[in-house]
DNA sequence: ACGGTTTATGCAACTAGTTGCACAAGGTGA
DNA sequence: TCACCTTGTGCAACTAGTTGCATAAACCGT
């Protein structure tokens, strides 16, 4: 249940309309919390519903009518007491690593080529991740908020390097192995 | 649409029944591809409608009654093929790091004990992860199926042992702040 | 002034995963 | 022998997330 609190993060950051919400769940938010817009309009019908948000009365509603909205008190405690809560860390799923075991079983054919393409994929997030923090954190720059939102983009850029390293690794045990159909 | 994959893979390496795979879920498994019981039942239904695994003929089928499956050849086929074909990496969700830009706005007041706490619980992963490869696999042994699973052994170490660098280092941050309720 | 593209909002149906509970069989101690 | 606990299987309802489509306004070239 952490949709409405990343939207009501992004609004707090800036008040927004659906669609640029959108944009910035594809881009910052999204990259460690990803949501579609359809999503998203329908948790900003609820927020506003539970009043925790509201329309800003900048023009009339109608449909393809743009409709920013901003956080009201009770969504800023609400935020504030979801992220003072202890929460379960949730187990993980990650079908690459799923399917690796499964290739122990039934084989690795054809399992190299879409490791090259997570290889790359990974590659091109940790570029996009470091011109970032190129950009946005300079060093010198520290305050609160800087400083946490820096230490978020670091584990984007640790994880990111864990992956494709691992997928190097992997990549190399491939090149060593007999390939094909085991069993 | 892994779970079913997830099962195939488990009942190959191994038949069994809905609460054995359930145990081996929670242990193994589990790690990268988690299920409760119920899941595993309905697929396991699932997966015997479909011919893809059968129900071993050892016991009357009761209630309460221990009923094993085993892998048919589709199903194998069937994981095969999923296997090796191309599949686009899901997005992650992570609540912490979610948590933690959002105390870039409302406040970091509560979050720390939090985090000491996932930094205990991911040192504790880590320390099951090194057991286990220190029990399963010993320096020397190199058969195919062996090296795909270390391979799956070390993406979990080297991510918990991520997880725990990185809270580390957030708690240092931590130390340094002022503490409490920005804006 | 019209037809096509882009921007913006939204509904409905579906799939996957979770939670809460029910039920049966077998073992265990009083 | 009976109340209770554990093991094992399962249904039903719910929550979260995804996919496919509909609609309306605005902008843009001809």
């Amino acid at each position: 249940m952490s949709l409405p609190h990343a939207i009501l993060t992004a609004l707090l950051e800036k008040p927004s309309s659906g669609l640029e919400l959108t944009r910035r769940f594809d881009r910052s938010i999204g990259y460690f919390w990803s949501a579609t817009h359809q999503q998203i309009y329908r948790e900003l019908g609820k927020l506003e519903a539970d009043g925790l948000i509201r329309a800003l009365p900048s023009q009339q509603p109608a449909r393809g009518q743009k409709k920013s909205y901003d956080v009201l008190p009770a969504g800023r405690a609400e935020l504030a007491r979801w992220t003072s809560a202890s929460q379960d860390p949730k187990p993980h799923r990650d079908t690459l690593l799923l399917r690796l075991r499964a290739a122990a079983v039934v084989g690795t054919a054809g399992l190299e080529t879409d490791l090259r393409r997570h290889l790359e994929l990974h590659e091109r997030q940790l570029a996009e991740y470091r011109e970032i923090e190129q950009r946005d954190f300079p060093p010198g720059r520290d305050g609160t908020e800087d400083r946490l939102r820096h230490l978020v983009l670091r584990a984007g850029i640790d994880l990111e390097t864990f992956w494709t390293q691992w997928l190097r690794r992997a990549l190399a045990d491939f090149a060593e192995l007999p390939d094909g159909e085991p069993v």
